[in-house]
DNA sequence: CGAACGGTTATCGTATATGATAACATAATG
DNA sequence: CATTATGTTATCATATACGATAACCGTTCG
């Protein structure tokens, strides 16, 4: 099996196990996107209600009785929320969470 | 169940206070069902998937790569879980979770 | 009966969600 | 320029989610 590149004396531009761990990592990728999508969707909704009642982070922190940077790590999508604190934050901006498995 | 009614009991000294107590107690009740439906809604629609599909609990445990006791522990609706394992639970039924904040 | 099955409950250990505080970035504005 | 408003990030402390294991309960069935 002639395999090219790696092991050429050349300096290989790509090497096949980069290139599968590539793919690895878009599988993985894609994947993990697809876990990620409900909160992404839900931030966003809960983000786009916040600006449409004009209110900054610390005002509906105020309301949900936390600090602002607390909802900034929120809005970052940087963790995995609790139903709890979801319910907490949409009612804060007099809403319900409406959550349906199909 | 008891044979007899709650009734049964022989202390007729309804005090002021332990009616002011329930009513503190229905209220608060009210206000911590409400925080609760989503929970218990979503929940509700797991088992039911899973009881459509003929999954035990350790079968599903085992889809979801946990104990048949924290689906059992879960479903009870004992604590507050969070979105990423409602996520895995629902994927390990085939289903996706869809969350509308209205 | 007793063994197997499905579910429940208790408990422990670990990881992480979340509250609190503070420092920082960046515009906008006087 | 300094100040203020808004959002971000880092960090610590504490509570709790969640994985794992084991014991237990009620049914069903040989």
């Amino acid at each position: 099996m002639s395999k090219r590149g790696v092991d050429s004396k050349r300096k290989p531009s790509v090497k096949f196990e980069e290139i599968e761990e590539q793919l690895m990592k878009d599988e993985e990728f894609r994947v993990e996107y697809e876990k990620l999508r409900p909160r992404y969707k839900v931030i966003s909704q809960i983000i786009e209600a916040r600006n449409t009642q004009n209110l900054t982070q610390e005002e509906l922190a105020f309301r949900v009785g936390t600090q602002k940077s607390n909802i900034s790590r929120f809005e970052s999508g940087s963790y995995n929320p609790s139903l709890d604190f979801l319910v907490k934050v949409a009612k804060s901006l007099g809403k319900e969470v409406h959550i349906e498995i199909r």
